[in-house]
DNA sequence: CCTTTAATGGTCGTACCGACTATAAACCTG
DNA sequence: CAGGTTTATAGTCGGTACGACCATTAAAGG
């Protein structure tokens, strides 16, 4: 099927789906915005919309970002397209062919509404409350590929503000794998990776709560990737 | 934009891009089709085609490797879903989005026409020819793909026949990687990692070429992920 | 028969990583 | 203010993995 012209097509609406995370209280959220129509009126959903005719998939998800989380700069944020979901049944009202997304916030300030009625909120990740759609399946998959992408990116980073200390960057790997980590082992890793993190040159104030030793301040390095990978702790199920 | 009905959109033409890789006479080979039409007329590009009204991606983009590829079951080769491409200007004709997939194959036979008059055929990976539409782009995030992929899957078993020695399956590696691999090494590392590959109960018969020692022969195992990874050597950058 | 080729088996040293202990600098409590 | 708590930071130690080798075996070829 090689030539466009000569064979009958059916046009598909064509939508982004975003996955937008944040830290909030040493826990992982969502934000989810609540439906206000059919089909499943009243059930949370990922925020979503149309491609508009002279957007690509990236912009679009951009824009969706800007306008539901209600930041004024959305440029720096880390956006990853995840995938394609296009089942044909997927939206019960018509042919609906989705990009899914997955966003990164540092802080996680309340969204205003954006100016629609329905609202959007953070939400505690638990992966057991049921979503609209097929959102579930959209935020595993988020969830599953960030904790891969942990392992062998500087991708942690992209939670954090400007300036972070290791405990903050331990806290996401802790949060996002579930699994606690080794603190100095950790840290040792991490300083020994040259560009994943570099220290802030006037001097480590800390930027914590206030118990203990104050931390030193750290901004996110230049490196991308990660060699050799931080890998996370195995999974207890069995060992040969 | 949480409500579809209330915002009017444009439909969008859906298709799938294949990226079909194998490997012949030790170099990576791609399954390319010489476009008979403008744009790009004399081109090669990727296969591909529109996803069917009743189909999701994944039906489309297997069904279509079994047409270009002219196999009669595709049922067990590995297809990926990379990501999707979706600029405006992507095809000059109308507005395409295509969701782009790769395609691993143990053997290469040649392709048949599969009933289409454009030809089909296995063009060495270079990475330097310019394909149709944005293709160059798709083959090379493929490539990445893979080659990302070996490092922590299993799945350079999908490039070989159902049985196999330790010798092709590193040369899957030193292919798709370009780098060269030491051989006691890699054996060690590959029969270290449980369900990675199990041993022909039968017993060793060769199948290569002639030369040498027989080599024991292998098929995959049940394991999909390696733990720890399989990293390739580090480029040779600098060492800090 | 000797060379070539490739598979297989093994050694050795280093780097890394997990587990663990120790010290330092803040706060809180009485 | 003394002492305990909390968190950050420094360091040790042993096992494992892995890269760089070397050696042996089993075939084909001249």
């Amino acid at each position: 099927m090689r030539g466009y012209d000569k064979y009958a097509f059916e046009p598909f609406a064509v939508t982004v789906d975003l996955a937008v995370l944040t830290l909030r209280a040493g826990a992982l959220h969502v934000l989810l915005v609540e439906r206000g129509q059919e089909p499943y009126l009243g059930h949370w959903a990922l925020p979503g919309g149309f491609v508009l005719p002279n957007e690509s998939a990236e912009t679009a998800a951009r824009r969706e970002l800007a306008e539901e989380t209600g930041l004024a700069d959305v440029s720096g944020l880390h956006l990853e397209q995840l995938r394609t979901y296009s089942e044909p049944d997927r939206d019960p009202r018509m042919r609906v062919v989705s990009v899914a997304f997955a966003a990164l916030l540092p802080d996680a300030p309340e969204p205003r509404g954006g100016g629609d009625a329905a609202q959007a909120r953070w939400l505690p990740y638990d992966g057991a409350q049921p979503l609209a759609f097929d959102h579930d399946r959209i935020l595993a998959d988020a969830h599953d590929r960030v904790g891969a992408k942990l392992e062998y990116t500087c991708l942690a980073t992209a939670f954090c503000p400007p300036e972070f200390t290791l405990g903050e960057l331990q806290q996401v790997y802790e949060t996002v794998w579930g699994t606690g980590l080794d603190r100095p082992n950790f840290r040792r890793k991490v300083l020994a990776t040259p560009g994943f993190v570099e220290p802030v040159p006037g001097g480590g104030a800390r930027l914590t709560g206030g118990r203990g030793k104050p931390a030193a301040l750290y901004r996110a390095g230049t490196a991308t990737t990660l060699h050799p990978p931080l890998l996370r702790p195995p999974r207890e199920g069995r060992s040969a």
